[in-house]
DNA sequence: TTTAAAAATTAGGCGTGACTAAACCTTGAT
DNA sequence: ATCAAGGTTTAGTCACGCCTAATTTTTAAA
């Protein structure tokens, strides 16, 4: 086993580069920059560093991609990360749109004992908040569950919210502002063709009714009923 | 208000600082550096950097002391430490030695929402499971609970362990590896008074009889039944 | 195929926070 | 009052990880 990463930064790193990787996306050394909010120049040179430490393939001018050590190090990250969002959102009674950017502090915390324990405690989940996968232990990781876009659901069906998409500040605080959380069941009243927004309703609320954009639900994973 | 520290580091030596202040300890440049595994010298330079911020005063060959602003961050570290510990130990079944140090990693997550979240999921605790007392939100430090020394019980009381007084490694792995935990309930079976050791006996053990030495019983803290 | 724009890399610096070695107080013993 | 010992500060480096500016490579359009 290589050496384990303990630096934030480099984990940082590891992690978006993962991140890419899962949507088949080319690591580019600009889409991580701009990711970690920081340069090119700045990233090129921390390419370097972790080639150099075998944790991922760099080919100047040609993006990178994670060795099988470097994969195994992001997916511990990935799955501590999650865990922390899970145990935000159950046990504390986090909203949806607040739990990502603390679990970024948090999945930095080094320590084995303390991310299995959480993971006990919580009962080994298997889904986090956001509807994406928790890798185990070993860092396997199972299947999305099936769910469909929003969007795709026909009128007169009822469902209930179990992901998302997207996870940009902007959306997140938009679910959050909007009364949108995991497990909301709804029913789809109507579907406006014209610009692809819906009418739902819900059960026990007291605005029983409300307009969903497009641009909305083409983000919302949901289970049918 | 002034600036929050964010600076690992930095906060490391508000909370060392505050640590000696509160044992009416002279704060020291190798005190400190002692305590942070670092160098006279290193600590000479981040004096010279808190003392700018405003966060201590530092008289150069004197020693230093937090100001008030320094106080209160110092402060509000130690609160997380402790609310850290105390879930660690409550929640998720963590022996009393071992939650020290990931604590001291914890701490260092800068959320106050998370911190306000997991004090309510606790229930407020006033006293961590060392036994010492957990600040609230406002930085206000109860007095810490009537607890007596081990070592100045009589034959026959019953009592039970409820805080110690040291915190190094060594003596916190001791008290695991012997299985002294909080709440512990005993009762003192006689004083030896050549060496200072005492014979305790529990009640529900298989082993119902040990003896605790004079160097672990000045240290541990109970409260009598 | 040429070439301009976009992307990536190199070169040179900077701030933070650590270190060692050397110089400088402070203090306690004579 | 002196002076040696120990604690403290200064001076000079170093590694890390970021930056801007300049250069090089790739890509896509004409």
């Amino acid at each position: 086993m290589a050496t384990q990463i303990t630096s934030r930064s480099r984990q940082d790193y590891l992690k978006a580069i993962l991140s890419f990787q899962l949507k088949g996306i080319k690591v580019s050394t600009s889409a991580i920059a701009n990711k970690l909010n920081s340069k090119p120049a700045s990233v090129t040179g921390m390419f370097k560093v972790l080639s150099d430490l075998e944790l991922i393939e760099y080919k100047p001018y040609r993006g990178v991609s994670l060795t099988s050590e470097g994969r195994t190090q992001a997916v511990a990250l990935l799955r501590k990360h999650r865990l922390w969002e899970t145990f935000m959102f159950e046990s504390l009674g986090f909203r949806w749109d607040e739990v990502h950017e603390v679990a970024e502090q948090l999945e930095h915390v080094d320590s084995s004992l303390l991310i299995d324990k959480l993971d006990a405690f919580l009962g080994f989940p298997r889904f986090d908040p956001h509807g994406d996968p928790i890798p185990d232990a070993e860092g396997n990781m199972f299947d999305k569950r099936n769910l469909v876009q929003v969007n795709t659901l026909k009128k007169g069906v009822t469902a209930s919210i179990q992901g998302v998409l997207g996870s940009s500040d902007a959306f997140l605080k938009h679910l959050g502002e909007n009364g949108v959380q995991l497990g909301l069941v709804f029913v789809v009243k109507k579907v406006y063709p014209f610009d692809g927004s819906m009418l739902v309703s819900f059960e026990s609320r007291v605005k029983t009714e409300v307009t969903w954009s497009k641009k909305l639900v083409e983000q919302l994973l949901a289970e049918v009923k």
